[in-house]
RNA sequence: GGCCAGGUAGCUCAGUUGGUAGAGCAGCGGACUGAAAAUCCGCGUGUCGGCGGUUCGAUUCCGUCCCUGGCCA
């Protein structure tokens, strides 16, 4: 098949597949991606980093070899990635995948990635790199609480937001003499593109099943191992630690866990973070563009390909 | 079979000198505009092993049965 199909209409229409972590996703993105000759452009905040492969669930050689990938090992383990950083690199994976006639097929678990193709991430004030490092070690003192307050005064519709937003509400004020939350509103840009999703989500406790299972596959691959390697040229700060399980495994290896407390210690982690994305997957996108499979379904595939079909643009 | 210890939330346990109970972990719900596998906010979810008895009132006291662990036979 061509990518005629999907190219040149004054709006692209792109197709996602997304959902929780241990869902199903990959194995439907590699049957359609076959079926269609697609490319398939990696929407995980993880599987961008270099050496951090079984954890991180990412594509085999040999799943690499039979569909082109994009975003996949774009990064070095150091890099501090963002959502904007994100979408403006998918782009171009994008309009390469379209270069090369294969239809690209947006595939991951970062919600907040994936919707910042379409609506862009507002351009905010440019924040001095030296200052800013400075002002974070300032802020790095402060409780949340008192962060809290503070953004009260400064940037009252980000103070209910978490500790990291609250620290850039308060770094954008102090720096850059604006507020964050007056950028959104000012640069609203109209959706140069519009997605449709298809959500695979078997379900808490199917998936609590295969998140167990799938831990267990990746430190019967090796995982523990890769986390050894990693710890002899990746810094500890590197914020690709922060991938779910690799801090942890790190701990195990020096001593702070045993290596059942280690697994449970994944596992639980795991599901946690699984909740979290079903929890956006549920609010945080638009209705009429998401399509919800249950991959369990006897009629999955009837699902998937109807879904495929009625997005042809 | 006898003796001892214990049976309270999904798990490990605390507690009530009689007024239907609370911690940790697990779990559930939610937020999310340049760290998002990040960062935060909210919520005890319970036949206090069963059945009788005493009592205005029993998870608590008494009896009995069941279950678990240990010791002795």
């Amino acid at each position: 098949m061509s990518s005629s199909e999907d190219s040149d209409a004054g709006e692209q229409l792109l197709r996602v597949i997304c959902g929780p972590t241990a869902a199903g996703k990959s194995a439907i993105a590699m049957w359609l991606a076959e079926l269609h000759g697609c490319a398939i452009v990696s929407a995980d905040s993880r599987q961008l980093y270099r050496g951090f492969d079984i954890g991180t669930a990412k594509p085999t050689a040999e799943e690499q070899a039979r569909v082109p990938h994009y975003g996949v090992n774009a990064a070095d383990p150091d890099e501090r990635w963002s959502a904007a950083r994100w979408a403006r690199s998918a782009r171009g994976w994008i309009a390469s995948a379209r270069e090369a006639a294969r239809t690209p097929l947006i595939v991951g678990g970062t919600g907040f990635y994936i919707s910042a193709i379409a609506n862009p991430i507002a351009a905010v004030p440019e924040l001095n790199p030296a200052s800013r490092d400075e002002l974070s070690t300032v802020l790095a003192a402060f409780t949340t609480e008192e962060l809290r307050r503070w953004t009260t005064e400064l940037d009252p519709p980000r103070a209910h937001l978490g500790r990291a937003q609250l620290v850039r509400a308060v770094e954008t004020v102090l720096l850059a003499g604006r507020r964050l939350s007056d950028s959104y509103t000012s640069s609203r840009q109209p959706a140069s593109v519009r997605l449709r999703y298809l959500v695979v989500d078997p379900g808490r406790d199917e998936l609590r099943e295969r998140i167990a299972e799938r831990v267990d596959a990746m430190l019967a691959r090796g995982w523990l191992e890769e986390v050894r390697q990693l710890m002899r040229t990746v810094p500890r700060e590197a914020p690709a630690w922060k991938s779910t399980g690799y801090s942890t495994l790190r701990d195990q290896l020096e001593g702070r866990y045993t290596p059942s407390e280690a697994r449970e210690r994944v596992i639980v982690d795991t599901r946690r973070y699984a909740k979290r994305q079903r929890t956006w997957f549920r609010h945080q996108l638009p209705r009429e563009q998401a399509t919800y499979l249950d991959p369990n379904d006897g009629n999955a595939r009837k699902i998937v390909e109807e879904w495929w079909i009625n997005n042809s643009q």
